[in-house]
DNA sequence: GCGTATTGTTATATAGCATTACAATCAGAG
DNA sequence: CTCTGATTGTAATGCTATATAACAATACGC
């Protein structure tokens, strides 16, 4: 990717500010409360990044793997996900009402739908995601870009 | 009043295994999308650790800040957890029934309570802190140790 | 003293899930 | 083939965490 103007839009994230005059304990050794705080703050820039398209994560997930896997099932979505049967329905439900996705009848099986993107749910994608990964890069450019690749390979061990 | 029992029941640990044969498209190039798996994997190890004792992170990120500052306010605790102050009246309410904390009156202001811990809530700080302090290390050990420094360095100068 | 800000509190709303139950369909044993 | 159990999507329900707004009491600045 083209590294661009690395200018986020906006003011810079508004993380979890540390309180001035207050002693936080141990947390820091916590490596679950500094993964947290991080994640935050991604969060906040992905906001930023979205604000007026009314998408979230998970949404933004559906939308990517559903367009990486044409024709597949809800429950493999909800499980792509890690949510059951019935949030990746509601998902689905969701991607449908607004044109972005659609069910289609699979030939295989007669109980489950193959969930297909639109051309519309492709160009919301193509759009956001460019916003995204600009924003998120402006984002990760407070470390070098060595320091970056080391941080998502350690974070890539570290799921297994 | 104060709130009641407040059940025991959390959510199942939502554990995000990858579906085999699945494409996830360039969802790994999303640092926030690998910051919240990585996270996931923390708090399900959290919850293990905390099995049968009802705590959760923000209770357990509570207790270990107040403990660290005997007298704070709610508002500063509030504002410490990044909720409103009614999350961090919730969460004094929570402890201060089972008995972990107590308000006592500031002399310098009469409108504030001062946060304490009882020796009940040291205690069982003490005693949860251990065991998950060790099962982090546990999950950090997939990382060699000069690794997690790394991490966790690079964790912080991304949040700043 | 007076207007404004802060603190705790309460009530209310909402989003995002899980849980459960159910009908239709599939898969496999025999 | 039939029977049994598993899987898929769906619908109904409930719960948890959090935000928001309103309010009284108190503090603070001019």
């Amino acid at each position: 990717m083209k590294p661009g103007p690395l200018k986020a839009r906006g003011p810079r994230p508004r993380i979890i500010a540390r309180v001035p005059g207050l002693s936080y304990g141990d947390l820091d050794q916590h490596l679950g409360y500094v993964l947290r705080r991080a994640q935050l703050a991604a969060f906040e820039v992905f906001q930023r990044s979205t604000a007026g398209v009314d998408i979230t994560p998970p949404r933004y997930t559906a939308l990517t793997i559903v367009g990486a896997n044409p024709g597949m099932s809800q429950s493999s979505l909800g499980a792509a996900l890690g949510t059951a049967r019935s949030g990746a329905m509601m998902l689905t439900d969701w991607l449908e009402a607004r044109g972005l996705a659609e069910r289609r009848r699979l030939n295989g099986d007669a109980r489950a739908w193959g969930l297909h993107l639109t051309a519309r749910g492709k160009a919301l994608l193509a759009r956001i995601r460019r916003r995204v990964l600009v924003d998120n890069a402006a984002f990760a450019a407070r470390l070098a870009p060595s320091e970056l690749v080391t941080l998502k390979k350690l974070l890539e061990k570290l799921t297994g």
